[in-house]
DNA sequence: CAGTGGTCTAGACCACTGG
DNA sequence: CAGTGGTCTAGACCACTGC
């Protein structure tokens, strides 16, 4: 990415109702300045001018940088803080949301105790299986966007909660972003694993979908979680995305259900 | 609250900065100004003022009834149409959701065939095995905000998709608000039962919670859904609700998950 | 107190829909 | 063409935070 370096004092060229001269019949292409914006945030989001944790430039700098209205900005910052990218806070700034805070620690983890709230069973415990460099089969390879036999890192562990196994997780991810992963520091870590990528591979995982079906545990399961062979267990596939909706994590999860459930609000 | 009648002519009383004299300190109680817009609005919704599918005035029509710019109706009704509430239309208007929308026909049902989209496998045979009046369980009663022992409907049905039952399903109704629904009025009724609800009970189901669980198929189940004993199976406990936060449907979905997976993106 | 985000206004203009 | 929602601006003022 040939990122230039910040051309502080020049704004970025920004356009509205493009003529868009080369454009075939019936391409409106129209783009209103918020939505540049947008763009222009996201990708220094994606840079890493501005890390996790950190504070963003005010509404008003912004508006200078750009030379759009504060109103504009504000448009823009509005939708990227309702899509959990930034964080408002009244008085105080506007944040690059992270994995680290307490508040959405869990925002990808559905899984609760059927009694009580999250944290009412004490911090959970992680304990890494094992962690090796391999080749990508077929199907992650594909759920990762990478080549069949594409090097990755695959770890797998169990989550306890109160001393008892409840979840089994294998976990994919491509290697080169992930260079230096081993199964030390994934142990010595405390805290969630998605804070780890952010502070050190500065991956933010941003969205993910999850599919999940029922199955019967195999002696991998029924080992690992300790229930008897042909339990039904919740398995739950999922794809986490950066920016950009880059796929950077295939993990599989494999959750008891007897005492917690997966908690899913709509609305 | 005493919801005075609609006073047509004169703008509902709003206030700014109330000074609320007799609260106690540290009682900020501040509401803006586009909250109370939202407020009303949503009243007017619930009170069947507007119903699903009609357009509600125009933003310019709004603002005159509540003596407030235009902008301030625009942030209420922005934020009533995020939370699928209202759906705005460009040059048309803006209309009160509907679950008779082809687009959000299945917005409470997650699971979706494991290959294709849905639809690609042609439309949902619903097929009621019963209808009944009963009283509430503990847990029941519980659920849906009653007493033991309060009437209530219960239904079962099966969801076949290409002629394979895949979803059973147990639905328990407050009777009141349901009065006059029955197996004959289920079964007729062509498309989602949610726009069933809102035509003739004016129910409209706005949020849902679901707690989602894997199990073994007892006989109901694998007599139902035509699958072996002890077969693995989602089991998917939703609580619906109407504006207001009302519980007014428990339904517990089970779901076969050979063919098809429940589906859930998260961002 | 200064600096931040949050609310509200008024007005201009644009994009889309349908008659 | 008129009417709707959508964008953008400029300015005033309010609520919250922290020094």
């Amino acid at each position: 990415m040939p990122t230039l370096p910040e051309t502080s004092d020049e704004p970025d060229v920004l356009q509205l109702t493009e003529a868009a001269p080369n454009a075939t019949l019936a391409t409106p292409a129209f783009s209103p300045l918020y939505q540049q914006i947008k763009s222009l945030i996201l990708g220094s989001l994606r840079s890493g001018e501005w890390k996790p944790g950190e504070a963003i430039p005010s509404e008003i700098d912004l508006a200078a940088r750009f030379r759009v209205s504060q109103g504009t900005v504000r448009k823009a910052v509005d939708e990227l803080a309702a899509e959990n990218l930034l964080l408002r806070r009244q008085g105080k700034g506007t944040f690059v949301a992270t994995h680290a805070e307490q508040q959405v620690q869990f925002r990808f983890l559905k899984l609760v105790p059927d009694s009580g709230s999250r944290g009412s069973e004490g911090p959970a415990q992680r304990d890494i299986i094992e962690c090796r460099r391999t080749r990508a089969s077929a199907d992650v390879a594909k759920a990762l966007a990478l080549r069949a036999g594409d090097t990755v890192l695959q770890a797998r562990r169990v989550l306890s909660f109160g001393g008892v196994p409840v979840i089994l997780e294998d976990i994919w991810l491509p290697a080169t972003p992930f260079k230096g992963l081993t199964a030390e520091r994934l142990s010595n870590y405390r805290g969630p694993m998605y804070a780890l990528f952010e502070t050190e591979f500065n991956v933010r995982m941003v969205r993910a979908e999850e599919k999940i079906r029922a199955i019967a545990a195999t002696d991998v399961h029924a080992t690992q979680l300790k229930v008897p062979l042909g339990t039904p267990l919740l398995s739950v596939e999922r794809i986490a995305y950066t920016y950009q909706s880059e796929p950077m994590e295939l993990r599989r999860g494999y959750y008891r259900t007897d005492t917690h459930h997966y908690q899913n609000d709509m609305s």
